[in-house]
DNA sequence: TTTATATATGAACAATTATTCATATAATAA
DNA sequence: TTATTATATGAATAATTGTTCATATATAAA
């Protein structure tokens, strides 16, 4: 009986080598779980309108509110997640707080996804 | 008493010459829902796991399994949620299914959020 | 000070979803 | 044919999460 010329794993149908090169150039666990994480704060359809009008212009709480045409409190709590992810960053001007994009990876993100979104209509 | 030169919402604070404009070029409900859809997608660790992988090459389902170190299940439902986003396409060949990105907004999209990424950590 | 307004947040609830288990389908080998 | 291997999928469970409600904080106005 002829040995395999392939290291194995649980499974037999493996294709070693393409396997072994692909996990040594694979992301780490950190980045990777990082990355996913930047996805999933933009995975939300209240937050990317959020930021589709932070992309068009600087706007405070109840601007957002009266835009999205809904509840204060869930436009701040997913103001905080935006916040939190570093994706949108706010400056206090008396009684209101003004929000902004964070950076411009956020709409070239939102652009590059926009026109995914497109070509599959085609 | 004077008038306000602006309409009114059921907030007070609106700055309506700016909400009007940017109402006028935000997304339309469809689009919106749509681009929420693929960043939620991708906001996965197991997908992004898996996309990164199929962005250094084609891989079988136990290709991918065995690279994940997961049930293969697991694995096999996510790329169906994959496939259905289409964000991977699969093609047959004998009892093994490969798969591969689906075209290279995705590769965009996962490479310019890991700059994000990036960024965040200096 | 008191009152009104803008924003933030904890708790609860409903809805969504990732994984596991068991099993089904499909292709190949014997 | 039967046995084996690769992949897919329905059902169940556990965990996560978006929204609402009630309320707290903070700023400005009276």
């Amino acid at each position: 009986m002829q040995e395999h010329e392939h290291d194995r794993c649980e499974e037999q149908c493996i294709h070693s080598e393409v396997v072994e090169s692909v996990r040594t150039q694979m992301l780490g666990t950190v980045p990777s779980e990082e990355l996913a994480q930047l996805f999933k704060v933009l995975g939300d359809n209240t937050r990317i309108r959020i930021l589709d009008a932070l992309y068009l212009s600087e706007l405070c709480v109840c601007d957002i509110t009266a835009l999205l045409g809904m509840n204060q409190s869930a436009v701040s709590h997913q103001l905080r997640v935006l916040r939190d992810a570093r994706i949108v960053k706010s400056r206090k001007q008396g009684k209101n707080v003004l929000y902004s994009l964070d950076d411009e990876h956020i709409s070239g993100l939102v652009r590059m996804g926009s026109e995914h979104v497109r070509e599959l209509k085609r």
